[in-house]
DNA sequence: TTGTAAGCGTTATCAT
DNA sequence: ATGATAACGCTTACAA
C-alpha cells in the first residue's frame, strides 16, 4: 500500500503498451522540406503549439524537397502508427499515396491550394499569388518582368507562382523576360545571384518577382549598394512577408504567406477528424494578401 | 507463399510492439523554447538532419521559455521511452532533473556552456559573449553602454550575456547605463521598443548590445530612419548572425551563434552514448566569434 | 462497481 | 539454424 503510493509517485506509463493495446498513438507526423526555411519552421511552430495543447506529440521529418526522401519518411513514420500526417505540397510518389491511403490515417497536405489533395488540404493558391504580383507590375505599366525561384523539378509551388505570373502577363501579350532557377535550399545570399542572372539575361529588366522574401531582401539591399534605384529602375516583389520586409528601405512589397493559419488549420483538421467532428475530404484555400509597399 | 510475398509487400512493422519488446524506441525528444526563434529552428534542423540519417525519429516540444511547461513536456515525452533527450539551457525544475535522472535516458543540455549540466552539454559561454562585446565597445572608447534582452526570470542565457557585459565594464569602473527587459517571445519589432526604452533611460547612450540580431536589425534600421548615425552616434551589436546581418547598411556587428555545430554535436552526443562509443558526462564548449562589422 | 483474462505485434529466450 | 513460447505493459471486453 505504501509501496503502491511510492510506485504511484514515480509511475510513468509506457505509451508503447498503450499504443499497442489501444491503437491510438497520439502522434502526428509532420513532413516539411526543411526547418531552416522560415515559412516551414513557423508553420510547424503553430502545428506543435496546437497539438501540444491536446497532448499529441509531433514527430518531424525533412523531405529536403525530394519526393523520394519524403516517401522514405512516410514509410518510416507509418511504423509509429501516427494518428495523422501533415505533408507539404501535393506532389508525392505513387507509393507515398498508396501507403498513406492503405493506412487510413488522416492526411493534410499544406501550402498548395491549386491541386487536388489525397485527403484534406490547407493552403493557398500559388498560381493566384503569381497573378496578383503580375497584376501589380502591370498596373505600374511595367513590361519587362522576370522571375527568380527554385528549380522547377524541385519547387512545385514556386512553379505555380511562375505560371500565375506568366498567365497574367500573357493576357497583355507579354512573356517573362527571364526565369531563373536556383537549386534548393536557397540561402538568402542567392538573391544576389538571382539578381545578377536576371540582369545578365536582360539588362533592361524592370521588375523581378522573387519566390521568397529572403532572396528579395538580399537582392534589394544589393541594389541599394549598387545605386540601382528601387523601384524606379527595378521593381522588386517578394513572397512571404518575413521579418524586416517592412523595415528595410525601401520597404518590400510582398505576398503575405499565412503560415500561422496554415499550421493551425492543418492541426485542427487532423484533430477534427480524430474527434469525429469532421469526416471526408476537405479543402481549405486561404485568400492571399499582396502587401503593396515601396519596392514595387 | 505467394500470399506471404504479397503480405510482405505491404508489411509495415509496428514500432509500438518493437519498443515494448526491445525497449529501444529510436526516438529522441527535443525541447526548445520555440520554433519561431531562428536559432532554435536552425538547431533543430541539424538535429533532425543528423538523427534522420540514423533512422531516429525526433519528437519536438515547445517550453515557451517556461520551466514548468518544460517539465510537463518531459513527463509526457518520458512515456514514449525516448532513447535521448535534448534540452535547451541548464535551468530546469527539480522534478525535471529527478525524472530524467531516474529514467536513465541520455540527456544533452544545449546553448549554455556556463553552468553545470546534469548529464552531457553542448553549448558556448553566454557570459563570454557579453564580455567580448563589452571589450569591443571599450576598445572604441565607449562608456555609456546599454543592454536589451529578455526578461531575467525567463531568459537565463540572456542574463549570462548581461553579466559578462557588466563584468567587463566593471573592470573599467563602469556600469551599464540601462538594462531593458522584454517579455519573451520577442518579435523583431521589439528592437525598436528596446531602443526607445534605452534612450528614454539615458539619451546619451553610446552603445547597445541586443540579445538577438532580430532586435538589433530592427533597431538599426529604425536609427537609419531617424537619422541617428550608426555607429558614430550609437553603436549597435547583435547576437546570432542571422540572415541579412551583413547585408544591411551599416552591416551589423554581432556574435556568431554556432547553432549548426550545437545541433550536430548534441545529436552526436546522444548517438555516441547509445552506440556505447562514449560514456559518462561530457561538456563541449564551442568558442564564440565576434564578427566586427560596421555597426559597432 | 471491481476484478480477471485475453490480446495487441514484436523481441528474446530457450529448446530442439 | 530453426521454431515454439514467454514476456513487454497496457486496454478492453467480459464476468462476477
Amino acid at each position: 500500500m505504501v509501496e503502491e503510493a511510492i510506485r504511484e509517485l514515480n509511475y510513468i506509463p509506457n505509451s508503447a503498451a498503450r499504443i499497442l493495446a489501444s491503437s491510438a498513438s497520439h502522434i502526428v507526423a509532420v513532413i516539411i522540406p526543411s526547418l531552416s526555411a522560415t515559412v516551414y519552421a513557423q508553420e510547424v511552430h503553430h502545428i506543435v503549439r496546437v497539438l501540444e495543447e491536446r497532448s499529441f506529440s509531433v514527430v518531424i521529418g525533412h523531405s529536403d524537397y525530394s519526393e523520394i526522401r519524403e516517401q522514405r519518411l512516410v514509410q518510416s513514420f507509418l511504423e509509429r502508427r501516427p494518428d495523422g500526417f501533415i505533408l507539404t505540397g501535393t506532389q508525392h510518389t505513387d507509393l507515398t499515396r498508396q501507403l498513406l491511403k492503405n493506412s487510413g490515417v488522416p492526411v493534410v497536405e499544406t501550402f498548395d491550394g491549386d491541386n487536388a489533395a489525397m485527403d484534406m488540404s490547407v493552403g493557398f493558391s500559388n498560381f493566384e499569388a503569381g497573378r496578383k504580383v503580375a497584376e501589380l507590375f502591370r498596373s505600374r505599366g511595367l513590361t519587362r518582368i522576370a522571375y527568380v525561384g527554385g528549380r522547377s523539378e524541385q519547387d512545385f509551388r514556386s512553379n505555380a507562382r511562375f505560371e500565375g505570373l506568366s498567365a497574367r502577363l500573357a493576357e497583355d501579350g507579354l512573356t517573362p523576360v527571364a526565369r531563373i532557377e536556383l537549386t534548393l535550399p536557397m540561402p538568402a545570399g542567392d538573391g544576389v545571384r538571382g539578381l545578377d542572372r536576371v540582369l545578365a539575361t536582360d539588362p533592361l529588366t524592370q521588375a523581378i518577382f522573387f519566390s521568397a522574401d529572403t532572396l528579395a531582401i538580399s537582392a534589394l539591399l544589393e541594389c541599394n549598394r549598387r545605386g540601382l534605384r528601387v523601384p524606379e529602375q527595378l521593381a522588386i516583389c517578394g513572397f512571404g512577408n518575413y521579418d524586416f520586409a517592412d523595415a528595410i528601405v525601401p520597404s518590400l512589397t510582398t505576398v503575405a504567406v499565412p503560415f500561422e493559419e496554415v499550421g493551425v488549420l492543418a492541426a485542427n483538421a487532423i484533430l477534427a477528424r480524430l474527434d469525429g467532428t469532421a469526416q471526408g475530404s476537405s479543402r481549405k484555400v486561404i485568400p492571399l494578401q499582396l502587401l503593396r509597399r515601396a519596392s514595387a
